[in-house]
DNA sequence: ATCTATTAATAACG
DNA sequence: TCGTTATTAATAGAT
């Protein structure tokens, strides 16, 4: 008898049918699909990330969308972890020889050749170019595509716009104010030991070289931009 | 009111105090970690599995316990997945280290590869992602390329539809023209062999069937079919 | 995105 | 490892 707690009783009463229990079939609806994937993987990654840190335990997860995106987690490092893979017992036969074989046939050659044809055509599309055998449906894809780049570039392009400005601004402040201070200090300088300024010259070009120094550029992180560095991991309770 | 049925009514009673939350800390006693090892990897290889049939995502999936037993999971094949994973934007300019494969035929890999990272980071950027390093000229550049991108295909597009559209209009008219012809051919043969309609019933019923046969039409192209199921009429044999 | 009823996972124990 | 069950966590369906 460790101790007692209020639990529940269950009792019946009515209420809106809503939720069920599913099958583990492909999902046939588009947008329901994508809704799951990006629901279940955010799951799937913190299950992952919780046995990693509760067992102990080195785990490599990589996951590909039906769209081709690429997701991965893992808690040390993804090569790493593939590396120690490939020098287990079990796959040092396995893998490395269809590696041989590919290199004999040509096959990776074949692949990185289907690869970039494949780029080109998609990229071609995205330039508007090479559109004569597409159908009705096709185009109208195409173009909601593109409207979505559009988008986010323009975004991006206000965002990056105010921010320059911002830092122009913020250095034109400290420049001023550092003039400010060295004119004074030229203005007490010369007071002091008696010279004047020659007719027709500010303290300003005297100090125009210096004041450049001041510098104050706030580096941008350069983001890697993984998907599985976005997801918030680790997971707090 | 989608619908309703007995869903549940929470009370509270007293129950024995046991089960609780845990952090997601190591787990310091080495028999209930490994306990629970073993309980949560088969779950979360039971969720990939799931997230991979119900969204069709490739999935590989790499654990290693603490004392270095090795588990994999992958609906493919995890040397493909692997595969793919090496060829994908994120990794291709960081990870591909130099192993057998490019010792072997070195230069044309690598030329292929960067090819490919190169196609890779100009489409991203034509879809209006990986925008963060760029510059507010080069931004505005990107905008441009879209713009003009998004003009063609709607130009595209327009030409398309109304091509499209006329060619049904057209195909339309000519199943028109065929049917008055056919259906002055049939009362020109039934006043002839003395036949009188039934009350109620018009020509077209009676040639329905027989209009498709005598279409003589040699640009039997593709756009044809879809004139027919478009107007719901029959199709030519 | 947010909300919740329901289902699923699992911690603690035997 | 297997079974049980109270509890917590994940998530399907809806908004």
């Amino acid at each position: 008898m460790k101790g007692l707690l209020w639990g529940e009783l269950k009792c019946f009463y009515m209420v809106k049918m809503t939720r069920k229990k599913i099958q583990i079939k492909k999902i046939d609806n588009t947008a329901a699909r994508q809704v799951t994937f990006s629901k279940r993987r955010r799951g799937l990654f913190k299950k992952a990330y919780e046995l990693s840190t509760l067992c102990d335990a080195e785990i490599a997860l990589t996951v590909f969308s039906a769209t081709g995106k690429l997701f991965e987690y893992s808690n040390t490092s993804m090569g790493q972890v593939i590396e120690r893979r490939n020098l287990h017992p079990k796959n040092i036969d396995t893998l490395h020889q269809p590696s041989l074989e590919q290199q004999l046939d040509g096959g990776v050659h074949a692949m990185l050749i289907k690869e970039i044809a494949e780029k080109n055509r998609e990229l071609r599309h995205m330039r508007g170019e090479d559109l004569q055998g597409l159908s009705l449906e096709e185009l109208k894809k195409i173009e909601k595509l593109i409207e979505g780049s559009l988008r986010r570039v323009v975004e991006e392009k206000e965002e990056k716009s105010t921010k320059d400005i911002n830092a122009l601004k913020t250095k034109g402040e400290q420049l001023a104010e550092e003039n400010q201070r060295l004119k004074q200090q030229v203005m007490n300088l010369s007071a002091a030991q008696g010279h004047l300024l020659e007719p027709g010259q500010s303290p300003d070009s005297l100090v125009t070289n210096i004041s450049s120094m001041s510098s104050a550029d706030p580096r941008q992180d350069n983001d890697s931009s993984c998907a599985f560095l976005t997801l918030g991991l680790p997971f707090p309770d």
